[in-house]
DNA sequence: TTGTAGGCGTTATCAC
DNA sequence: GTGATAACGCCTACAA
């Protein structure tokens, strides 16, 4: 016994008086041993309550059960939602999940994945913020599997999960046009905080929305095209919104990149005396949870979070388990949400 | 050089024309080196990308410089926050957070701590779920420093970070006494669920209500004592409430055990008719970010939640720092919000 | 069926 | 200053 107290496979071997070899057949029930010192064994290492040392496993073998996720953060209920999908997948593989946060910093994910695979984990599931990924190709190179969340990046040999992003907000906007608006603003997410942003979604959503107002012939004006800063929920600035509505023809319905945006919209439009739906009509995206807290209800487009996190563990343990099969990229569809936030444009034709 | 293509120690040494004692040396920057060959040893480990692998770092010294994290699940946002702060103090110090969930089942807390024990972790943050302790008794066993979250357990050699529930629960009630209350209620959470359920918190919260009636000799009906039961939340089930406002001294104020109930009791109050707070005061406690959607703004109890995370790191690194230093119990205080959900009860005799 | 030896990649302890 | 060498605890051959 070793001074820490945990008994050791030499331990077990002598109070049974076998080899430690014949204790390692024991343990992993391998064949070519005789069933009653198995059995005798066993309840030793019952008794004293042995189990085999985690990091002398994992040097002997080259694997760890033990899988890095890098995320955002997890206090926005999207990454809660990821992060407890992946750690009930990763407990029923009897897989123990490393979790650390980027908190939007380049810089942090990359020591984040370097330090994952310092780690030795078996594989990552990351959802990248930067558009810097020399630390993802450094896991790639050390042969651990790694599946991207919701964002791409040109990567060959990663793995990812999206969403149809595009298909989505198409329907969205298909879905007021199809109400009669013609005049439709976007709010943009905050794009140019950084330079190494990975906008990847923000770009998939603006232009869906740029495409299915050509498609539909609705003209495009590139002046109510708004990017969204964070001070706004906090600070008024009136000028932000107004400059829509100074124009000749103002925005009927205004699409945002996201819920989060959408719910600040409706208040901000009620602060400036225009009201949702009946002045202007408002979609969200990602149907978040708060939204039932919001009057009136939005329109939105509902993201399947969860079945992107079980799809993305589903990937790397098959990756895991044949190293062999290549890497996969899988799109999931969302679906409309039709709230009471929306509704038909008040057309300037009279009947 | 190995076949995974990540060099080792014995690869810089052999490209450095040394030994992997004088690497090593270089390294850690330890004394008895020459500089001159300490700075060409670095270029080789900088240019061949070289890290120490992590598992024989940790089978030789015993120490991982990872801490396992068990909470009860990570949708809700208190543990969220939990989380979230615990990861920004391991990133501080390069530790590396496993992570998983109890999600309240007794069974699968035991099996994760022993998991956590198997890995090797430094050190373990439990917020507990169930009385049977015998797994984290055995962490200690293993002298594994472990720091219990807001609940108690009655281990001698384990650290506590508490919130003080009972002072907590007192200045609620006693705000309601002062407006004039005499007929309170209280629901309590849901207890009875699981025979080894802990309810610390619930027993903390529960007895400060009485005692703090009976400090004030305010009538303690027992009749009014409601258990809460999950189902609620979904179910309308009319009797649950009324059979408090049956009797004839129906209850002016009504205490809930957290804020989640408050919420459903403003509603399930709506919709039998009673307005809070004119007809029924009601307060919760907690104070989660929900609240700021609910109108009337509650009257509640803030729980310092991220301060109760930031503490039980800051004893769990002191432990590893000095494993001499000694259990630490430490009570943290939070403050009284007072909402709109509770006002002066009318009085009985006319002025 | 069982025992033995070597290796996994470090760190630590000696000698030199 | 530097280089061997023995742990650390396990697994996997191969030998008996």
């Amino acid at each position: 016994m070793n001074d820490s107290g945990k008994p050791t496979i030499d331990d077990i071997a002598r109070l049974a008086g076998v080899s430690k070899g014949t204790v390692n057949r024991a343990i992993h029930n391998k064949p070519g041993i005789n069933s009653g010192t198995k059995e005798r064994i066993l309840a030793i290492i019952e008794e004293e309550g042995f189990s085999p040392n985690y990091h002398a496993r994992s040097l002997a073998t080259g694997r760890t059960e033990t899988i890095g996720v890098l995320l955002p953060d997890v206090e926005n209920e999207f990454f809660a939602m990821i992060c407890s999908e992946i750690e009930k997948m990763c407990w029923e593989k009897r897989y123990v999940m490393n979790l650390a946060f980027s908190n939007d910093v380049p810089d942090r994910e990359r020591a984040v994945v370097q330090s994952f695979i310092d780690r030795d984990v078996d594989g990552l599931i990351v959802f990248p913020v930067s558009q810097n990924y020399d630390a993802i190709e450094r896991a790639i190179a050390a042969e651990k599997p790694v599946v991207l969340l919701l964002n791409d990046l040109p990567l060959q040999e990663a793995s990812a999960v999206l969403v149809n992003e595009r298909g989505g907000m198409e329907t969205v906007v298909q879905h007021l046009i199809d109400a009669g608006h013609q005049q439709i603003a976007y709010i943009d997410g905050y794009v140019h905080y950084s330079g190494s942003y990975n906008d990847f979604i923000n770009r998939e959503r603006l232009r869906a929305f740029y495409e299915t107002l050509e498609r539909n012939h609705v003209p495009v004006d590139h002046g109510s095209i708004l990017e969204f800063r964070p001070e706004l929920y906090t600070k008024t600035e009136p000028a932000f919104l107004s400059r829509l509505f100074e124009s000749p023809d103002p925005p009927s319905a205004i699409v945002c990149f996201h819920d989060r945006i959408a719910i600040w919209l409706v208040q901000a439009l009620r602060d400036i005396g225009l009201r949702v739906p009946q002045d202007v009509s408002v979609t969200g995206f990602d149907d978040i949870r708060e939204l039932q807290y919001i009057t009136p209800r939005l329109t939105t487009y509902r993201v399947p979070i969860r079945d992107v996190a079980s799809e993305a563990l589903r990937i790397l343990f098959q990756q895991l388990e044949q190293p062999s099969s290549i890497r996969q990229r899988v799109v999931l569809h969302g679906t409309l949400v039709e709230g009471a936030s929306t509704i038909a444009a008040i057309s300037l034709t009279p009947d």
